[in-house]
DNA sequence: GCCGTTTTCGGCCCGACTGTTTTCAGTCG
C-alpha cells in the first residue's frame, strides 16, 4: 500500500484483529491481546477515518482504548500500510491457523497444540488429520472433539454470514410463536445483538422466566428448523438452526430477569464497563444481580433492567446504545430524552411506483401511508439513467407529477403528497434530468448507481457537485454499499458531510436492511456535524413502507435527535422546510 | 497493552458448559 492510498478504519482494526489472534496464538498474556480487541473496537467506532484524524494532528490516545503503544502502529499503519510487529509474528505464526481457531469448539491454544504436535496450517490440513484419526490421539483431545471440529469444519465458513434485521425478525416471530404454547414459559423476550438493532445478527439469544428449564428445552428442541444441538445444560441450551445460524435459549428466575437480559444482551464492550463501574462502587454485577462486593447472599437490585442500571448510578440505557461509544458520556441524559423514536417520524420521502421499478400504483402507496399513519409521502421513482427500472426522463416524470397534482386534492387532510424524484448523479456529474424539470419537484433525492469503479476524488466530487445543485434536498444511500453483497464505493465522507452542511441539504438514513446506508457511525458524524438526517424506506412495495423501523434503530444507535431527522417534521413544518429551502430560479 | 477522586503499579467482568480430566483447562458469550 502505498500513501496515497487510503487506510480505512475497518482496515486499521482488521490489523490489531489480526495481531490479537496472534498473539492469542503464540500464548501471549491474555491482558495485551486483549488490549489490541479493544483497540481494533475503538478504531472501528471511530465516526472519522483516523487518516484525517492524523492528519489534523489529532492525539489519538485520547481515545479510550488507544494508549501509546497502539496510537504509534496506528500511524505506522497509515504512513506505510504495515505494523512492523505483525509482520513479524505472520512470520512466526501461520496467519491461516486464525481459521483453524475460529471453529466451534476449538480455540486458540488447541489450534496452536495442532499446529505443533500434528503440522496442522489451515482448515483442509486440520480436516486431512481429523480424517486419519490424529486427533483423538492427542492428549487434552479425544474422540468427540474429533468428530465435532470434522462436524464444524465447513460451517466455519457460513458461520461468518449474519443476519439481515428482517430475516432476524421473522426467524425471532417463529421462535416466539412456536414457544407461545408452552405454558411452563412464564416470560421470554429476545436479547443479543438483535435487541441492540445492529445493522446484521450474528446469533439469537432467547431470554426464558420458568420454574421448569427442562420442559423449556424440550419444547426448543422441537422447533423444526433446529439442524444440530449443540449444547445443553440446567439453564442453557444452544442449536444450530438450518445453514450455520446459531440460536442460544437461557432460563432465569424472575427475580434475575433484569440482570440476565442486560447481560445477555451486550454488547460485551457495554458489560464490561458496566462490571467495572459496579466494581468501583464496591457492587459486583453479574447475570444473576447486583451484588455488595462479597455478598453473594442477596442481591441488590437486577428484577428488571432499570434497578441494575440506578444501583450503578446509570438512567436506564436503551439497548441500541449499549456499544460502549456513547452511553457513558457526561450528555447521556439529555440524549436520551432527545434520541428519536419510530412514532416520531410522520413522513417517508423515498418510494418507488410503477412507473419505475416499484410494484404498487401511487394511490396503494398514499393509501398504505395513510394506513401507517404517515402524514406525507414523496413519490420518487428513478430517473432514466437507471434504464433496467424503466427510469422517467424529463416528458415522463412531469407526465407523472401531473399524476400526482391531479390525484392530491383527494388526500387533503389526510395525506400530503409531494412529487418527488430519486434523480441519478451521473459518472461525469451531470444530474440525470435539465435543470427546468427538477425545479417544478417539491422533492429531489440524488443517488449514485453507477460508475462504481470511480476514483475516490470522482465519486467525492459527484456527490458534492449534487448537494451543490439548487433543486437537489437531499443525497440517498450516500455510500452505495449492499451490506455483505457490495461494500461502499470509495468516497470522502467527511467532504460530503461538510457540503451537506455548507449547503442546507440532507443526507438520508436508508432503511432497507440490505442498505442501512449511511450506517450508524456514518449518520453520528452527520448528525454531528449539525446535517439534517432524512431516514428513507426506499420502499418498492407498500409491505416495505413497514422497513422505516430499521432506519430509525441506525438512528438511535448513532444517537440521533428527533430533531436532527427532517422528517420527523409535522406536514405543515414540511411544507414550510421545503418553501424554505426553494432555490430562486433563473 | 491500557488505565487511574483508593493506584504510575498492579490490576484488568464473570459464569456456564464440554470434554477431558480425577480437580480442571479451554472455550464461549
Amino acid at each position: 500500500m502505498n500513501s496515497k492510498t487510503q487506510m480505512t478504519n475497518d482496515h486499521l482494526a482488521n490489523l490489531f484483529e489480526e495481531m490479537a489472534d496472534l498473539l492469542e496464538l503464540s500464548g501471549e498474556n491474555a491482558f495485551r491481546i486483549r488490549a489490541y480487541r479493544s483497540g481494533a473496537a475503538a478504531i472501528q467506532g471511530l465516526n472519522q477515518p483516523v487518516q484525517e484524524l492524523l492528519a489534523q494532528g489529532f492525539d489519538l490516545t485520547t481515545i479510550d482504548g488507544i494508549g501509546a503503544t497502539l496510537a504509534e502502529k496506528s500511524q505506522v499503519a497509515i504512513e506505510t500500510g504495515v505494523i512492523p510487529a505483525l509482520e513479524k509474528l505472520r512470520a512466526e505464526v501461520p496467519t491461516t491457523l486464525r481459521d483453524v481457531m475460529r471453529v466451534p469448539g476449538l480455540g486458540a491454544k488447541k489450534a496452536m497444540k495442532l499446529h505443533q504436535e500434528l503440522g496442522v496450517m489451515d482448515l483442509p490440513s486440520l480436516k486431512h488429520v481429523c480424517l486419519l484419526g490424529k486427533v483423538a490421539e492427542l492428549k487434552g483431545f479425544g474422540e468427540k472433539t474429533q468428530q465435532s471440529i470434522l462436524q464444524n469444519i465447513d460451517i466455519v465458513a457460513k458461520a461468518a454470514e449474519r443476519l439481515p434485521l428482517d430475516d432476524a425478525d421473522r426467524l425471532a416471530e417463529s421462535l416466539r410463536t412456536h414457544f407461545s404454547t408452552c405454558k411452563a414459559i412464564r416470560r421470554l423476550d429476545f436479547a443479543g445483538s438483535y435487541r441492540r438493532g445492529k445493522e446484521t445478527i450474528g446469533d439469537l439469544d432467547i431470554l426464558v422466566v420458568s420454574q421448569s428449564p427442562e420442559t423449556v428445552m424440550d419444547r426448543f428442541g422441537e422447533h423444526p428448523d433446529i439442524a444440530e444441538v449443540l449444547a445443553r445444560g440446567d439453564t442453557k441450551m444452544s442449536v444450530r438452526i438450518s445453514g450455520a445460524f446459531q440460536v442460544d435459549l437461557r432460563v432465569v428466575e424472575e427475580a434475575c430477569w433484569g440482570a440476565a437480559l442486560q447481560y445477555f444482551t451486550g454488547s460485551k464492550e457495554h458489560n464490561v464497563h458496566v462490571r467495572s463501574l459496579a466494581k468501583s462502587l464496591g457492587l459486583k454485577v453479574s447475570e444473576y444481580g447486583v451484588f455488595r462486593e462479597g455478598d453473594d447472599s442477596m442481591p441488590i437490585a437486577g428484577k428488571d433492567e432499570e434497578s441494575l442500571y440506578q444501583a450503578i448510578g446509570m438512567p436506564w440505557i436503551p439497548p441500541e446504545l449499549r456499544e460502549n461509544r456513547y452511553e457513558f458520556q457526561e450528555d447521556l441524559k439529555q440524549r436520551l430524552k432527545d434520541l428519536i423514536e419510530t412514532s416520531d417520524i410522520r413522513g417517508d420521502l423515498h418510494m418507488h411506483t410503477v412507473y419505475t421499478d416499484g410494484n404498487d400504483t401511487i394511490e396503494a402507496m398514499a393509501q398504505a401511508a395513510i394506513d401507517r399513519g404517515l402524514e406525507y409521502i414523496a413519490i420518487t421513482d428513478h430517473s432514466k439513467r437507471v434504464s433496467v427500472a424503466r427510469g422517467l426522463d424529463d416528458q415522463k416524470v412531469l407526465e407523472q407529477w401531473a399524476h400526482i397534482d391531479r390525484i392530491g386534492p383527494e388526500y387533503k387532510d389526510r395525506l400530503l403528497l409531494l412529487k418527488g424524484i430519486e434523480c441519478d448523479i451521473l459518472e461525469d456529474g451531470k444530474l440525470d434530468l435539465s435543470d427546468e424539470c427538477l425545479a417544478q419537484a417539491d422533492w429531489v433525492t440524488a443517488s449514485v448507481h453507477f460508475g462504481f469503479k470511480q476514483s475516490r476524488q470522482e465519486i467525492t466530487d459527484r456527490i458534492i457537485g449534487a448537494i451543490a445543485h439548487r433543486s437537489v434536498h437531499a443525497i440517498s444511500h450516500p455510500s452505495g454499499r449492499l451490506i455483505s453483497r457490495r461494500p461502499a464505493y470509495d468516497y470522502d465522507l467527511t467532504a460530503v458531510i461538510q457540503a451537506a452542511k455548507e449547503y442546507g441539504k440532507c443526507l438520508e438514513i436508508n432503511a432497507n436492511p440490505e442498505r442501512l446506508d449511511l450506517n450508524d457511525l456514518q449518520a453520528a458524524a452527520a448528525a454531528i456535524a449539525g446535517v439534517t438526517i432524512v431516514i428513507n424506506t426506499d420502499a418498492h412495495s407498500i409491505a416495505n413502507l413497514d422497513l422505516m423501523k430499521y432506519g430509525v434503530q441506525v438512528a438511535r444507535r448513532a444517537g440521533i435527535a428527533k430533531k436532527q431527522v427532517l422528517n420527523t417534521k409535522t406536514a405543515k413544518q414540511m411544507l414550510g422546510w421545503l418553501k424554505q429551502h426553494k432555490q430562486p430560479t433563473g
